[in-house]
RNA sequence: GCACCCAUAGCUCAAUUGGAUAGAGCGUUAGACUACGGAUCUAAAGGUUAGGGGUUCGACUCCCUUUGGGUGCACCA
C-alpha cells in the first residue's frame, strides 16, 4: 500500500533530525488554508514549548532544509509557526503512477458482534444501524488486511421465547411437544414467521395484564432453559423458521455473518464459567444476588457491580454476555472483539468488559471495544413508529424506500426496473445511515433519503456509473490509458490530491470506527471528479497525452469508488 | 435523586481530537446546455458555535456555571 502522507511525514522527520529536533508523533494534514499550501505541519508550536525557543525560528530552520527538496513546489511559514507545503506536479505524477492500493494481510483476528436479531420477533428499524455499521466495519477490517469473524448473537433464549411457546401451547394443547409421556420423534408443525410475529406481541401484552399468565411464561422459560425434550424440540423448529426470515432481510442489506450463534450457545458455557469464577474468589453476595464488583480506584463515577446471578439463581443478560465472551476467547482466540450496538448499552458493556478483564477471561492484550451508535428517530425527532404507533418492521421500511426509488427511477429505463430500484434503495438507506457520525441520533426522512441530488446514495451511484460509461466508450475506440502523463489544470490537481487521502481516510475510519469518514470522502472525491468531468472534454481531447491522463484519472476514481462502496456493502447497478 | 451525552447557517448534519478565515447537503436567489449519461456544474446570501466566566500563543473542542433537550442507573433482554 502506497501512502502519500507517510512520504511527507518522513521528509518532515528528516528535516527535524537534521535541525536537532524530535517529534515522536509527526502529523501532516491537508491544509485548511489552501491559499498558503496544500498540506500543513503544526508540530512546531509544540517543539517550541519543549525547547523553549521561538516557534518561528524553529519553523524557518526546518523550512530551509525542506526547500532543498524539489518534491515541493513551495514551502512557507505562516502565523505563529504553521508550515505550509505545496507539492510539485512532477512529484504528484510519479507518486500517482505507483499503482499499489492493496493492504498486506496480517494475522490479527477481529471478532465483530453486530445485528442482534431476536428470534420470533421480526427485525425492526432499531436493527438497521447495527447491520449497516457492523457489516461496513467488517469489510473495512478485511480491506485493511485483518482477519474477521462476524456473529449476529441472536436473542434466542430469554423470556420472549418462553412467552411464544406458552401461547402456542394454549392454542395447540394437543401438540405432542407438550405431552410429557410422549417419547418419539416430533412431527414438523406448521409455524410461519407471520404467525410468530403475531403471537409474540399478543403474549407479551397478555403477560403484562395477567399475572398468572406471566408466571406460566416464567415457568415455560425455565422449562426451555432446562432443555425439556418436547419444549426444546419446538424451540428448534421456531428457530429454523425465524432464522431463515432473518437471513432474508440481512441478504437484502448485503449483510452476512460467519456465525449465527446466540444466547443459547453461550448458555452451554455458563456452568464451566461459574466454576472458573468461583475459584477466583471475586464473586460477592449483595442483596441476595451474586455480583462481581467492577469499580476501580480512579473512577470518576461509580460503576455499579455486574450482576451474575439472580436471587433465585437465574441467569441475567450480563451473565450470558460474559459467557459469550468466554466462548469466543476459548474457541476463536480473537485479538479484538468489537460490539456494534445501541449506545444506550454502554454501561452494560462497561460492566461486562471489566468483569471479563478482572476474571482474566480476557487477558489485557486483547481489546474489547464498544462501538455504540445513536438511534434512528422519525422525522419528528421522536422514536420511529408506524402510523398506528407500533414499532416499524425493517422490511416495511426497506419496501417504503424501494417504492419511493421506483417512483423516481429514470423512465427511460425499461428493463429490470424492480431490481434496479432495489439496488438504489439499499444504497440510499446505507449511505444515509452511515453519513451521520456513529454516535449521533438522526431523523429518518423518506424524501431526504431518496433525494436524487446532494449527499445521497443516488448521487454517488449515478456519478460512478457515468465514470464507467466513459471508460467503456474509450475502450470501444481503442484508446488506452495506462499512466498519468501530466497534471494540466486545477481540476486535475484537486482529483489527484483527493486520491492521495485514500489510505489515511481508511485508517482514520478504522481507528475511530467512523464510517462517516468514508461517506464524506466518497462524496468529496465524487464531486471533485464531477467538476473535473464538466470542465474537461475528455474523449474529444486532441492531445493524446492529456486525454490519456484524464482517462487514467477517471479510471482511478472509478476504482476507488468501487472499493469504498464495497466496504459500505453497497452494490453498483449496471444502469440507473 | 445521582450520573453521562448533546445544543453549530432557515432545516439536516460535519469539523483531521487544542490550530489559521467553523465547512457540506437541502432549501432560497442568480447563472451555465449542439448534452463523453444534466440524477450535472458555477456562484451568492445565510454564524456572537445555547448564555456567561475561565485556562493559553490559539477554544466548537478542555475546566466552572446557568438554561433547554436526550439517555442510563440491580435481579427484563
Amino acid at each position: 500500500m502506497k501512502k502519500f502522507y507517510k512520504i511527507l511525514e518522513e521528509k518532515i522527520n528528516n528535516a527535524l533530525t537534521k535541525s536537532g529536533y524530535e517529534d515522536k508523533n509527526i502529523v501532516v494534514t491537508e491544509s485548511n488554508r489552501r491559499d498558503l499550501g496544500e498540506y500543513q505541519y503544526n508540530g512546531v508550536m509544540m517543539l517550541a514549548k519543549v525547547n523553549h525557543k521561538n516557534p518561528l525560528d524553529i519553523a524557518n530552520e526546518i523550512v530551509s532544509v525542506l526547500k532543498e527538496d524539489n518534491f515541493f513546489a513551495n514551502i512557507n511559514v505562516a502565523g505563529p509557526g504553521f508550515i505550509n507545503m505545496t507539492i510539485s506536479n512532477d512529484a504528484l505524477v510519479s507518486f500517482f503512477n505507483i499503482k499499489d492500493y492493496e493492504y498486506p494481510q496480517n494475522d490479527k483476528l477481529i471478532f465483530l458482534d453486530y445485528g442482534g436479531a431476536n428470534v420470533a420477533k421480526s427485525l425492526h428499524v432499531g436493527h438497521l444501524r447495527s447491520a449497516n455499521i457492523g457489516e461496513a466495519l467488517k469489510r473495512l477490517c478485511n480491506y485493511l488486511g485483518y482477519k474477521t469473524i462476524s456473529d449476529t448473537h441472536l436473542g434466542d433464549w430469554g423470556r420472549p421465547l418462553g412467552l411464544v411457546i406458552l401461547e402456542l401451547s394454549k392454542r395447540n394443547p394437543d401438540w405432542l411437544f407438550f405431552n410429557n409421556d410422549y417419547d418419539g420423534e416430533y412431527p414438523k408443525v406448521d409455524i410461519t414467521n407471520s404467525l410468530l410475529e403475531e403471537v409474540y406481541p399478543y403474549a407479551s401484552n397478555k403477560a403484562k395484564l395477567d399475572e398468572d399468565y406471566l408466571k406460566e411464561a416464567q415457568d415455560m422459560t425455565k422449562r426451555l432453559q432446562n432443555k425439556e425434550k418436547g419444549i426444546y424440540a419446538l424451540w428448534q423448529q421456531i428457530m429454523e423458521v425465524s432464522k431463515s426470515d432473518i437471513k432474508t432481510i440481512y441478504d437484502r442489506l448485503n449483510t452476512n455473518f460467519d456465525l449465527y450463534k446466540g444466547e443459547s450457545d453461550a448458555e452451554d458455557y455458563v456452568p464451566e464459567m461459574l466454576e472458573y469464577l468461583d475459584k477466583l474468589n471475586i464473586v460477592e453476595e449483595s442483596e441476595g444476588a451474586k455480583v462481581i464488583s467492577v469499580s476501580l480506584e480512579d473512577d470518576k463515577l461509580e460503576i455499579p457491580p455486574m450482576l451474575l446471578l439472580k436471587t433465585d439463581g437465574g441467569l441475567l443478560y450480563s451473565t450470558t454476555e460474559l459467557a459469550t465472551i468466554y466462548d469466543r476467547m476459548k474457541n476463536y482466540h480473537p485479538n479484538e472483539i468489537w460490539y456494534v450496538t445501541d449506545k444506550r448499552q454502554n454501561l452494560h458493556f462497561t460492566q461486562v468488559f471489566r468483569a471479563a478483564y478482572k476474571s482474566n477471561i480476557v487477558s489485557e492484550d486483547v481489546k474489547l471495544v464498544f462501538a455504540g451508535f445513536g438511534t434512528m428517530n422519525g422525522s419528528d425527532g421522536k422514536p420511529f413508529k408506524t402510523r398506528d404507533g407500533g414499532v416499524m418492521r425493517l422490511t416495511d421500511l426497506l419496501n417504503d424506500v424501494k417504492n419511493e426509488c421506483l417512483k423516481r427511477l429514470n423512465p427511460n429505463i425499461l428493463e429490470n426496473r424492480e431490481e434496479i430500484a432495489e439496488q438504489i434503495a439499499m444504497a440510499t438507506i446505507k449511505y444515509a445511515d452511515l453519513l451521520p457520525a456513529r454516535e449521533t441520533d438522526y431523523n429518518f426522512d423518506l424524501d431526504k433519503f431518496c433525494d436524487l441530488e446532494g449527499k445521497t446514495g443516488s448521487f454517488i451511484l449515478y456519478s460512478t456509473i457515468r465514470m464507467k460509461s466513459l471508460l467503456n466508450k474509450a475502450k470501444e475506440s481503442n484508446v488506452s490509458y495506462d499512466s498519468l502523463k501530466m497534471i494540466d489544470n486545477e481540476y486535475d490537481k484537486e482529483v489527484v490530491l483527493t486520491l492521495n487521502n485514500f489510505d489515511s481516510i481508511l485508517e482514520k475510519a478504522f481507528n475511530s470506527k467512523s464510517l462517516n469518514d468514508i461517506t464524506d470522502y466518497l462524496y468529496k472525491l465524487t464531486t471533485n471528479y464531477n467538476r473535473f468531468y464538466t470542465e474537461n472534454r475528455i474523449l474529444t481531447e486532441s492531445n493524446n497525452d492529456l486525454r490519456e491522463s484524464w482517462l487514467c484519472l477517471t479510471k482511478q476514481v472509478y476504482e476507488v469508488n468501487k472499493i469504498l462502496l464495497n466496504i459500505l456493502a453497497i452494490d453498483i447497478p449496471e444502469k440507473m
